[in-house]
DNA sequence: TAGAAACATTGACATAGATCAATATAGCTT
DNA sequence: AAGCTATATTGATCTATGTCAATGTTTCTA
């Protein structure tokens, strides 16, 4: 622990040293990387905190200047696409410890918009600062290759959901996502609170609010959750696994 | 050009020096990048070519070990994802110069499986070489990330079509998409062959094979594409772009 | 070159989920 | 704390697209 240090220990706690969370990573996925403490500490020197973002302001802009990414210390944001119609797609939630931006690599501009969905810190990586970086750690490069890579995955599971699911298939993928997410970063699976708003759901999943809605309220009614405005207090994760298609160790699928 | 080189060149005609095609390059999205001659030579001596892969053949599959990715020579690849209920959801069609493979870097095993449309060749770039070169040359490690950040670009895209637009613009998208691809490697924009059949462009496009059977008449009946069979023999680029939703110079949207 | 198998088209009908409309609730602002 | 606005829920319809079924057309295989 001398030589090496989670790197999300220093994302999340930049400047302190502590340990908690110790599977999590600077990745999106929550990769397990280590870095030496000396490229621990050039990354260091490059990162910027910013100021607290507010709940609906903009961190970036599709088609602004891509010339940095940004890793979420607290708080989430949403990123999401605008169509030449106006048509907006929600492209992703983010939570802390997650990477943003990166899609922006290919354009040198970005192809998202960050939106803050509560109070929101990040820390900002200088992409020219970033770059000489990767080039000089292989750690680092290969860490977020990693990102860029997962972020390829989850998409494409998202393409899947979006065209082969029926809606009640697509909230359950959804929650049970969310709460991956969640444990891993060491909190409750079962329970935790929505920070997006029902449209932002329904826009993500390709569902219209109404029906986002209706199934949330029959999803509590079958017992699959318990659920309060943003507030989940209970998941079944057994039956909402079925109800998403997904194999679970025992009984059959009645769920619903 | 004594001391650089279009990678596109090198890798569609490999150990050879024809210059065609020169905005074209490495990238699925055919961003012009240059390599010198030196960082070629070591590229070149990593690259394996393949034996031609047949219709139908499978490259590799899901969940195999991720220790290659490929850049495609001739030919055109489909690559798919199997949710665990056994949907197959098409992830992408890839044409020549295209890199396929790299969302398995993530996980150390390939995410999707990769299946020949017809007759294809490719260079097989192993993994641990490739690795070594990313670290060594700079110029070839950004384009791998550009080449990652396009992927994610294209999905997200993707999933705007999906949860966003009707089936007539789904199929207009498509074909734009196509085009496009053709175009920036030298062919028509608006006269192609189709190497996938309707049941995958359905797949593709989250909709049902009758449907697209029943928009391609209607499109056709409607002046805005000549088609028969797999061969496309003139696109309205200008209708279909109107239909797709982008913006189109001259007069206004009554396509359809 | 015939026959089989895969692929494509077309029509008739069914339905999941969208849309429209009304009401209820939560979260801000002063 | 009252009032305003944004957000969420619920119900009643409507419709784009899926599903089922039949037929036509290519593309393989022997």
């Amino acid at each position: 622990m001398s030589t090496e240090k989670k790197v999300l220990d220093f994302i999340a706690s930049s400047k302190t040293n502590q340990t908690h969370c110790s599977t999590c990573s600077l990745s999106s996925l929550c990769l397990p990387i280590t870095l030496q403490a000396d490229d621990l500490n050039a990354l260091e020197q490059v990162i910027k905190r910013g100021r607290p973002i507010q709940k609906g302001e903009v961190l970036f802009k599709q088609g602004d200047d891509f010339n940095a990414v940004f890793a979420i210390r607290t708080g989430a944001l949403k990123s999401f696409t605008l169509a030449q119609s106006g048509e907006e797609q929600i492209t992703g939630f983010h939570l802390a410890s997650e990477l943003v931006g990166l899609s922006g690599y290919a354009e040198d501009v970005h192809s998202v918009s960050a939106k803050a969905l509560e109070t929101t810190t990040v820390c900002e990586l200088p992409l020219d600062k970033l770059e000489i970086l990767c080039d000089e750690i292989p750690d680092l490069r290969k860490q977020v290759m990693r990102n860029m890579s997962g972020e390829i995955r989850q998409d494409q599971q998202m393409m899947l959901q979006l065209s082969k699911k029926s809606a009640d298939e697509r909230l359950a993928y959804f929650l049970l996502e969310l709460s991956h997410r969640f444990e891993r970063r060491g909190f409750s699976a079962k329970a935790f609170r929505l920070s997006m708003s029902r449209v932002d759901i329904s826009n993500y999943l390709g569902l219209a609010v109404e029906t986002v809605s209706r199934i949330f309220t029959r999803l509590q009614k079958n017992g699959l959750i318990t659920i309060e405005g943003k507030e989940i207090t209970h998941l079944n994760l057994d039956a909402l696994n079925r109800l998403a298609g997904n194999p679970v160790a025992d009984t059959q699928c009645d769920a619903l």
